[in-house]
DNA sequence: CCCACCTGAGACACCGATGTCTCAGGTGGG
DNA sequence: CCCACCTGAGACATCGGTGTCTCAGGTGGG
């Protein structure tokens, strides 16, 4: 029985999140067991990859539930979403951009039924009035894994405070960088 | 001298756009030329992927040299920035992601020249009272970067309309997503 | 106690990609 | 015309990562 299946698969997604090119004895090495072990619960590196695309899948539609992204305002829906998925932001980066590689291969559904709940939360947003309808509900949800890939990457290599994670997805998301029309600004010089 | 070292630049960063795993064969092949004069040209793929690097911030430093973000308001230089951006949009999101795999070894200054352009950019926009003070410039960069790879891989993977890629970017970046106080809202149901 | 089972360590072969070399062809300039 | 030069094609060795196998050790349950 697995030693601890879920205790390799959280380890490597640290490694694999901070070094995407890490070896298998790299990834065996941070988890604490032999390649041979490793090679024992995951059949190569393309399973590895697999197991942990289902693992971040899951972990971030356990996100998705728990920021019950259909109550309230869609504004506040959408800050609670990125509070809860940044633990896991990191490897949703990791795999992000692995996804690039799966060049022709079918890609996991678990992914389209996270853009459809991300898309439905921007719909529900334009349609009662809260968002722009403007931007398309396809570019929010590509446009907020990209802002959450970037602040991952930042945060990891220093240019961003963790604090900040959160606010700083969310406001530019929300709000955008221009300031609002009413707010008086400070005069130049 | 070289065939056309700018042909088989651009005729790489073409491909290795479109699969960032490409081989060297495949790279050679898409330039119309053999593997054995693509290494003359080319000491290796490290070479290679150097040459593209310092290829692509020659690009974009033209570009930001075009958009001349100095002038006028900084809403009307992002917007020309991401314009003239745009065709090199592919490229850069390879650089970027490429970027995530130079783990140790130290990165081209191109890249922090450009930093500090988009981040003065930022700035410029927070003294003048057109922009928000609550986002590190730094984060504005960042998060910069990451639509324009979100949106240039969208387009090509036809989740985007090419003819978007510079309105969406803008009008997320400028304005977010939520509708400004004033207008008028549709109501739900 | 003893056996079944799992693990770690290492050896080994395999594979794809890469780096290097040679040689024939063909093209352009003198 | 002829030679210098470049190119394409292919052979070949290499290398890092991977997949597989064996075997000794050690641990826990019966």
């Amino acid at each position: 029985m697995a030693v601890d299946r879920d205790h390799v698969l959280r380890s490597a997604a640290a490694l694999l999140t901070r070094k995407a090119s890490a070896t298998l004895d790299e990834v065996a090495k941070a988890a604490g067991i032999s390649r041979a072990t490793l090679h024992r619960q995951f059949a190569g590196r393309d399973a590895l990859v697999r197991a942990l695309e289902e693992y971040g899948i899951q972990e971030c539609e356990a996100a998705l539930r728990t920021a019950r992204l259909g109550e309230g305002p869609a504004s506040d829906a959408l800050r609670r979403l990125v509070a809860e998925i940044e633990p896991h932001a990191g490897l949703l980066a990791f795999l992000y951009t692995e996804n690039q590689l799966f060049e022709g291969e079918e890609l996991n559904d678990g992914w389209t039924r996270m853009d459809e709940q991300l898309g439905a939360l921007f719909r529900r947003g334009q349609e009662n009035g809260e968002f722009r309808i403007d931007l398309t509900p396809a570019w929010l949800t590509e446009a907020s894994y990209g802002l959450l890939v970037s602040a991952s990457w930042a945060v990891t290599d220093g240019r961003m405070a963790p604090n900040d994670f959160t606010r700083m997805i969310t406001e530019l998301l929300l709000g955008g960088v221009r300031r609002p029309h009413g707010e008086p600004g400070r005069t130049p010089s």
